[in-house]
DNA sequence: GCCAACGTTGGC
DNA sequence: GCCAACGTTGGC
């Protein structure tokens, strides 16, 4: 199966790239769409790319790439009470939400800013550009490359 | 801090 | 099943 590329989305005091770094494996919990969680159940697996974006006004920029190092399983948090992502209808044996682990792979030199981004041809169907608020979202082969390169990535 | 976009909920 | 109300996200 071809390598795919997706965009996560994170407000980084929530939880930044330099926490994934020092998790170096960290389990992509909490979403509660059902669009993004149809793409984490269904579609991302393990050795897909993913960059990393931070959201909010501290940044608004991809920071790095990071690797999904499990596919979709369910979101034990949504039935961990205490959890702040408690959901009463999903149940080990009947799960409604799911997630993903990734691993850091690169820091950009240089965040690639949400300014820039929207200055560039190559990205403007991006998602991330046309419907801002999905959290998982597919990134084409096409954009990946492009934004890899503007972020100063060793591959290019 | 404001507000547009948009996903979700709930009354009918 | 529709749609108004509501809540949240996230850029500005």
């Amino acid at each position: 199966m071809a390598k795919r590329y997706w965009l996560f989305k994170s407000e980084p005091s929530a939880y930044s790239y330099d926490m994934l770094i020092a998790d170096k494996v960290a389990e992509w919990d909490g979403v509660r769409n059902f669009q993004a969680r149809n793409f984490l159940r269904d579609d991302i697996t393990e050795g897909d790319g993913v960059l990393f974006y931070h959201s909010g006004r501290e940044s608004m920029a991809v920071v790095g790439i990071a690797i999904v190092t499990r596919s979709g399983y369910p979101d034990h948090t949504a039935w961990d009470i205490p959890s702040e992502h408690f959901d009463p209808r999903s149940k080990p044996e009947n799960p409604l939400w799911f997630m993903v682990d990734i691993q850091a792979v690169e820091q950009f030199m240089q965040p690639v800013t949400l300014a820039e981004m929207k200055k560039i041809p190559t990205l403007e169907n991006m998602i991330l550009l046309r419907r801002g608020r999905l959290s998982v979202q597919p990134v084409s082969p096409e954009e990946w490359n492009a934004i890899c390169k503007l972020g100063g990535v060793s591959a290019f």
